[in-house]
DNA sequence: AAACTGTTTTTTCACGATAAAAGACAATAT
DNA sequence: ATATTGTCTTTTATCGTGAAAAAACAGTTT
């Protein structure tokens, strides 16, 4: 089967959206930036959408014909990556349960169960070892080592001690550096947010990833930015099977994000360090109580 | 070609010197954790020792019959794992100039000119990515980030970070526990190594790495042993390329290792932190003057 | 019965091949 | 002259395949 052309399914999807705005499209190297691909995908998304009649092409001349409906767009599940496909079906497999610490990976029956070649799921793996979750035997299988309350506690640890120091660093840059409005338009959305919580509290995990990236970014160690992944990884996952109380912990994390917000912009440093210590804290109190006891008592 | 024997020959290679020691081998079992491979590769050993004469071999008797000679190892060129081939490759040409920041990688042609397939280099780079010198681009090439004075900065911060707090944890583990052991062993290797100092001065790297991490174990953080493979491999190309003054620096570095033990051993963190802190800047100084201006002018 | 050896099955590792996607080059239009 | 399109080449992503190595199973020996 090979290559899945999903970068081009997903790149058409998200140029059809581009077709309620306007009456033509631009030249082909500008779509390419504008979606992310090469020129060469650009061509096979324009001469789908001559075939089908939503334009008409003719070298530069790209006039939108009609309106795209439901059915001009790919299925969903057909733009995801190969990569993409394989992560949630591995996490799903880790957090179903039954996935016990020490327990080993077979990559064959992993490949074989989600149906894809072997080679990916290797290239899964190997990218997947470095949020700490699995290890590589020499030679031989991998181990999990468990999604256990020690795990939580050591991403906490490091993710305070970058944090604090990122924190720290933003509230010492110069005034006229561009974070400033970023963080004004966090803070606008943080506000809009706290509005129409009831409705709209499921959007924050998101909001939640930007404001922490936006903080960790001022720390301009690549070390720290990265590091990130792993708590995003998580948090991403975390929100997805932990539904409890999930729009008062959002509320909650809204409201210190408020705090954390005016302090950075005070630029005092004593502020700042309180109101990062304050939130952080109540995020790894999230955490740990996400975590089942049984997953909690297993050796690590 | 497929996959090459290289665990097989290694093992074998190590089985050769242990022949030297005994009249007769252990069972297959034993000799499998002995060497660390499978029975399987164990009995491709004895069956190879059979046949060139080396051993008498009949079910549970394993009878040496001569000392092996040099010409019944197999080249040492040939024991190595592919991934360590393909790092050694890709590091020579980092560091032999001419590899500048923002230069793309070319999965393709570093295969065929390291001479393998395209999806053990396309893995190694994977792996590789973690130490932060390379980046992806989605669906494209990897990008050199360059081994820049910003790089050593940024490493030698959360290194610094993350060995004050592992000093520290260290220093509060109880009387009994087995690391103080191992920290007495080492700190007479350090005073064997110093009084042979002229002699033995390039054994330095290889003890300065053992003691490190064991001082990084005591922060019992996944993540935090997990970077000093960052930091030892940087260090251990860095102890290849440059040379200079390597005997003095190597002893100045001893002494601070010796202070940094007596500190730890006094168990006053106010002496650890100090100790802890003189050495890591210095260290820091050593690789610092090592990365060339040229290098250190890139963009990041 | 416990540990060992002999044999068979399964898994990992690495390759070449192929479609998708990117990129380069040449021709053309503004 | 510069940006754009048409065409061709190269590289990346993924698979199936086969040998090396591990692991499982079944007899043997002490």
């Amino acid at each position: 089967m090979s290559k899945s052309n999903n970068v081009y399914k997903d790149a058409y999807n998200r140029c059809l959206r581009l077709l309620d705005e306007t009456r033509s499209l631009p030249s082909e190297p500008e779509l390419g930036t504008l979606l992310g691909v090469s020129r060469t995908t650009v061509r096979t998304i324009l001469a789908r959408m001559e075939e089908t009649g939503l334009i008409a092409w003719n070298k530069r001349a790209k006039t939108v014909l009609r309106e795209p409906r439901p059915d001009d767009f790919f299925p969903e599940e057909e733009t995801d990556t190969l990569a993409e496909i394989i992560e949630r079906s591995f996490m799903r497999r880790l957090l179903a349960g039954g996935a016990e610490a020490g327990m080993q990976i077979n990559e064959l029956e992993l490949a074989r169960e989600i149906g894809v070649g072997t080679t990916s799921v290797r290239e899964f793996l190997i990218r997947f070892s470095r949020f700490g979750l699995i290890e590589k035997r020499r030679n031989s299988h991998w181990v999990l080592k468990g999604f256990t309350r020690a795990f939580a506690l050591e991403l906490t640890e490091i993710r305070e001690m970058f944090e604090l120091r990122s924190a720290a660093a933003f509230a010492a840059l110069p005034q006229d550096s561009a974070v400033w409005t970023d963080l004004d338009r966090l803070e606008d959305e943080h506000r809009q947010l706290a509005n129409d919580i009831a409705a709209r509290f499921t959007e924050f995990s998101e909001l939640d990833e930007r404001f922490h990236r936006l903080i960790h970014r001022a720390s301009r160690n690549r070390f720290i930015v990265d590091f990130y992944d792993v708590i995003a990884m998580i948090f991403h996952y975390h929100y997805q099977w932990n539904k409890a109380q999930e729009r008062e912990r959002n509320e909650v994390a809204i409201g210190e994000h408020l705090v954390y917000i005016e302090a950075l912009k005070s630029r005092d440093l004593g502020k700042v360090d309180a109101a990062c210590r304050k939130h952080l804290k109540s995020a790894r109190q999230t955490l740990l109580t996400s975590i089942p006891e049984s997953r909690s008592l297993q050796k690590h």
